[in-house]
RNA sequence: GGAGAGAUGGCAGAGUGGUCGAUUGCGGCGGUCUUGAAAACCGUUGACUGUUAAAGGUCCGGGGGUUCGAAUCCCUCUCUCUCCGCCA
């Protein structure tokens, strides 16, 4: 959520960088400021009549004390105007917040300055490649089949159970999904990274925080009984461990990081992109989310980068970094490197983590402040990463890997796995 | 699922109609003392809004009501805790 200051101060700017991220809603910046205007003036008219009939009150009760009855019964007379005066004005002021709220929460972050125009994934910008495309068997084959021919995944099952998109892994495919997991929590760790152990739900002043709610809740599966969330990723519940907190000056940067499974209903999606592990309804992740100061967010941006980059090295998968077009970007997001991996078998990129700055966006919703150098109470910033992402890691290993004689694990895997090889 | 209790400042915990944004303790910060530290003592210490700065306004879980005046009384919702039951 912006701020309806910064709004204010800077509203030729914030419609300049809207239209970068494709925003056509441009009214409801003038919309935002004369409603922010009213409230202004309801608020002020509302106090002013408030400090009147504060201190009557209080010139009645010192008047009953010394037993001045019926002066006091002469200035209660007079108070009954201003009663009903400030009901009203109480009744157009929440209603004046209300549609103000209303309007703010449909403005989406403003982009940073290094964000490309564009509108679709075509007008990403390649950040740079890294690593060559593996030269595979003329009989390789695309992972879904992989995984049938080395029994790792079961996908027919998981729709017994549940349905299309909830595998289920089977042996050294279940095995493999814990060392990923180990891995990435212990890079993370040696990185600096905090743990943490989630709950899967979560209540809706969470999904607000974060910037899921209100308006994606139909990417979001729903406990109605309990009106309760399953997560779409770990940001949530981690992020929202900081809301309502004012952090010290040297609390930050908080660093954290978690492993949750992950819910996402994708709705509508279906054919040949989404199969096999491409896109599922439950997967796994590591997410790392930071706190920084506002002066070090993009430095820490750039930091989360190289570190989601140094898990992929040392998996020795082929990758590229995009950096987001205007168009292609979150709703919450200033900046967004997306790091696509290099399916062999399929012949196409495959996103496998996305790294943002929120800047306050988040924060602003969350009321995660820290108190800066000069004592006073800041919005701070928030970024948060994939570390990575299970499937489609999965995916590409498993395609990428493809010998004669079997699946090959990165040698970083076998101290997790236990072994090096699928066959 | 049944019964009961409660929700107040970073935490603990007073406050049952007026001078209460709120006693006190702990914690935090600053100081005195000390070679240094601890202890002791003194001072200070909520958030939001508003303003050049002030003044002023709002906030004692959320919403509504009674009253000139509500942390305090009434209604309602939500959440938390305890005991019992069930259970990993």
């Amino acid at each position: 959520m912006l701020q309806v200051s910064y709004i204010r101060d800077n509203r030729e700017q914030v419609l300049e960088r809207l239209a970068v991220k494709n925003f056509k809603q441009t009214e409801l910046v003038d919309k935002v400021i004369s409603l922010d205007d009213q409230r202004r003036q309801t608020q002020n008219r509302l106090d002013n009549i408030s400090a009147e009939a504060n201190s009557a009150a209080k010139q009645i009760g010192e008047l009953m004390r010394n037993g001045k009855k019926e002066e006091a019964e002469g200035i209660k007379a007079k108070t009954g105007a201003w009663k009903e005066e400030i009901k009203q004005l109480g009744e157009q002021l929440s209603q004046l917040e209300q549609e103000l709220q209303q309007k703010l929460v449909l403005l989406p972050n403003l982009p940073h300055s290094s964000v490309p125009k564009g509108l679709t994934p075509e007008d990403n910008e390649v950040v740079l490649e890294h690593g060559e495309t593996p030269a595979l068997p003329a009989n390789a084959l695309p992972h879904w089949e992989l995984a049938a021919k080395y029994n790792l995944i079961d996908f027919e099952l998981g729709v017994k159970i549940t349905g299309a998109g909830f595998p289920v892994y089977k042996g050294k495919g279940a095995k493999l999904q814990r060392a990923l997991i180990n891995f990435f929590l212990a890079e993370a760790e040696k990185a600096g990274y905090d743990e943490r152990a989630l709950p899967l739900l979560v209540n809706e002043a969470s999904g607000f925080g974060t910037g899921q709610l209100p308006d994606k809740e139909g990417q979001m599966y729903y406990v109605g009984l309990d009106n309760l969330y399953l997560i779409p990723t770990a940001e949530v519940p981690i992020t929202n461990l900081y809301r309502d907190v004012i952090l010290k000056g040297e609390e930050l940067p908080v660093m954290n990081c978690g492993y949750t499974p992950c819910f996402r209903r994708e709705a509508g999606s279906y054919g040949a992109h989404v199969r096999g592990l491409n896109r599922l309804h439950q997967f796994d992740k590591v997410e790392i989310v930071q706190v920084v100061h506002p002066d070090k967010s993009y430095e820490t941006l750039e930091e989360m980068s190289k570190h989601v980059q140094g898990l992929l090295q040392k998996l020795g998968l082929p990758y590229r970094v995009l950096r987001l077009c205007g168009g292609d970007m979150g709703f919450a997001s200033a900046l967004t490197y997306d790091m696509e991996t290099w399916s062999a078998a399929q012949q196409r990129w495959l996103e496998v983590s996305s790294v943002s700055n929120f800047e306050t966006f988040q924060s602003n919703r969350l009321k995660l402040r820290f108190r800066n150098a000069e004592g006073k109470t800041q919005l701070a910033h928030t970024l948060n990463g994939s570390a990575l992402a299970l499937p489609r890691i999965v995916a590409t290993l498993l395609e990428n890997n493809q010998t004669e004689n079997g699946i090959k694990i990165p040698e970083v895997l076998v101290p997790y796995t236990g072994f090096d090889m699928i066959s």
